[in-house]
RNA sequence: GCACCCGUAGCUCAGCUGGAUAGAGCGUCGGCUUGCGGAGCCGAAGGUCGUAGGUUCGAAUCCUGUCGGGUGUACCA
């Protein structure tokens, strides 16, 4: 409906002022009609005419070429057009769907990263969720999403690992590894890193020493070892870590089909660098080689360090060909933090001179930190850092404040909620108590949103009937409702278009408030008008599904 | 120093490919109420959109300066 209506003021543009006119319709508020244009305002500047006056002729030409489905055209100052639907018009759009725009299209999403051996922290949680409905948003869109993880299982901060382990297990010693209980292996490891850490920066013989580990833990992944006694204890933390991310996972609901360690990349990054070095794009400098950013504007970064190592930099470049090897992509997202986001952008420059293809068709988004509003309380044994798990643990204790319940649903749906309603890029205070909320926008409140309206259609007698499309009139309240549902598509559109969820959250919150009221003035079952209302409630349930569907968020029936 | 991001009601945020009286939620104050799940509905108070200029018929939205906050700036990720 939106398409044809811009296409005829469009076409009333071009036959009575002989002008192409970009006409996108908006969505005004209600009173003053179902969608809007300003093409009058835009006319008036090339035409040097009064803009009223012009709205006033595209009103008139429009009213008898969109008398099938438009009921009333106005114009208002300055200019703009307002166009109302006929009921039955409406009620028809609201079978528009999401356009299939990436129909077709396969597009690799990359997000949450952690790195094996360290702990997941709040950050973590924030961009698996994000680039899980981000991930859902491209599929809506009709993309093939091959939703991949990358992370670092070698590299400096491991050998640090490594090196605390050694410490602990007396040597080289892999079979004492069975001293560790298996429901602490994840906290043990990253006690390890943290040990580790604090011993490279504090005494100038262990960072020798972990600077030797790392080289021959490179040289593990080299040689395919995996008999040696250190391989040995490698392999099976390395282990550990996956089974504690996998776990972790599964328990917010988020899946991954791929893990791209860096040990694989690395071979593939440095090579390429290595290649590319020779025809000019790096250059060595003070023993490393690097991309010279400053050139462009950008900072100057090491890809590959004195001791001939690659740093995240080479592995990223790696990472990038890995996937356009394994799925020729035609997008690739790639979400992380916004402190590599000028990073990101040397990586990526540099590939443009060999790859360009590649990098034309990465897009890299960035959120900020995960903070805990005041007087949030964590019995988190570190101060420092929240972890992925504390955000869980705190707002499961505020749904059980508020609820007296244990529901993992609408703990996993607060937070979910909670991360995407905002636009992504930057920080977010996270309130717990709030994101549990039952009043305000909150995921429950969408959840119970749902439920409520799942309870009026089982109490139905005889059923839902199917979509009723050919009512002859709404009243204003089910206008209203039927309004709004239509707006679905659009702001899917909206949402996959920008890579921004929010626009969802955005839309179910007001979706549900219209519902409400909707809701609070007419009543369903036993009214003479049951059927229509019960078709609309039935649509408008479904609705939320979809919506929180994309956002990952569950829709119970009950709650 | 330089680069990037951010400054909208008491708080947390929408709105930013320029357009109609700047919107929500929480909080505050007032009303509805035996309800098809009231976990709601109706209303009020509350904003020089950090600030100063510029572009424009029109700027929260674009440009420049400035102030404030955050991040990044060579062998970490």
């Amino acid at each position: 409906m939106k398409e044809l209506l811009e296409q005829k003021v469009a076409e009333a543009c071009k036959e009575l002022f002989d002008i192409e006119v970009k006409v996108e319709l908006t969505r005004p508020e209600e009173q003053f009609g179902d969608y809007a244009t300003n093409a009058a305002l835009q006319l008036s500047k090339q035409l040097q005419k009064n803009p009223r006056e012009i709205g006033e002729a595209l009103a008139e030409y429009l009213r008898e070429s969109l008398a099938a489905s438009v009921s009333d055209i106005t114009v208002a100052e300055p200019g703009f057009i307002n166009l109302k639907l006929n009921d039955q018009a409406l009620r028809e759009s609201l079978k528009a769907t999401p356009a299939k725009s990436l129909e077709g299209k396969t597009a690799v999403a990359e997000y949450s990263d952690p790195n094996p051996f360290k702990v997941l922290h709040a950050g973590h949680l924030y961009t698996s969720i994000v680039g899980d409905a981000i991930a859902n948003l491209l599929e809506t869109a009709g993309a093939t999403v091959r939703r991949v993880n990358f992370g670092g299982d070698v590299g400096l901060h491991v050998a640090k690992s490594m090196w605390a382990i050694l410490k602990f297990l007396g040597g080289e010693q892999p079979e004492k590894l069975a001293e560790v209980a298996e429901n602490e292996r994840s906290d043990w490891l990253s006690d390890r890193y943290v040990e580790g850490n604090k011993a490279y920066e504090t005494d100038d013989h262990t960072k020798q020493a972990i600077t030797e580990l790392n080289k021959r833990i490179y040289q593990i992944h080299d040689d395919n070892d995996h008999e040696s006694p250190i391989a040995q204890i490698y392999w099976t933390t390395r282990g550990w870590s996956y089974k504690y991310f996998d776990d972790f996972y599964a328990r917010i609901g988020v899946e991954f089909e791929k893990y791209y360690p860096e040990s694989q990349t690395a071979p593939i990054g440095l090579e390429t660098v290595n290649e590319q070095l020779a025809k000019g794009v790096y250059k060595v400098s003070e023993g490393a080689i690097v991309f010279d950013g400053e050139k462009d504007g950008l900072h100057t970064r090491v890809f590959i360090n004195s001791e001939g190592l690659p740093t995240y930099e080479a592995k990223d470049v790696g990472l990038i060909i890995a996937k356009w090897q394994d799925y020729h992509f035609d997008r690739s997202i790639v979400i992380t933090g916004n402190e590599i986001a000028q990073y990101m952008k040397v990586v990526l420059r540099s590939i443009e001179h060999f790859r360009p293809e590649l990098a034309q068709a990465t897009t890299h988004l960035t959120h900020g930190m995960v903070k805990l509003a005041g007087g949030v309380k964590m019995s988190s044994r570190k101060g420092n850092i929240i972890r992925a798990i504390d955000v869980l643990n705190v707002t499961g204790s505020a749904n059980k404040h508020q609820t007296g319940q244990d529901n993992e649903i609408t703990v996993i749906g607060a937070v979910k909620y909670a991360f995407l309603k905002q636009r992504l890029g930057g920080d977010i205070i996270y309130d717990p108590e709030e994101s549990v909320s039952l009043e305000g926008n909150s995921g429950p409140y969408l959840q119970y949103a749902y439920a409520r309206a799942q309870s009026i259609l089982m109490k139905a007698e005889g059923g839902v009937p199917a979509e009723i499309y050919n009512v002859d009139s709404l009243e204003a309240g089910e206008r209203s409702l039927v309004r709004k549902m239509t707006e679905y598509a659009e702001v899917v559109n909206k949402a996959v278009t920008e890579l921004m969820p929010h626009h969802i959250c955005t839309y179910l919150y007001e979706l549900a408030q219209t519902f409400n009221r909707f809701y609070e003035h007419n009543r369903v079952i036993g009214d003479a008008r049951q059927t229509v209302r019960l078709s609309l409630v039935q649509q408008y349930a479904e609705i939320l599904q979809a919506g929180l569907g994309i956002l990952g968020i569950a829709a119970p029936d009950k709650m």
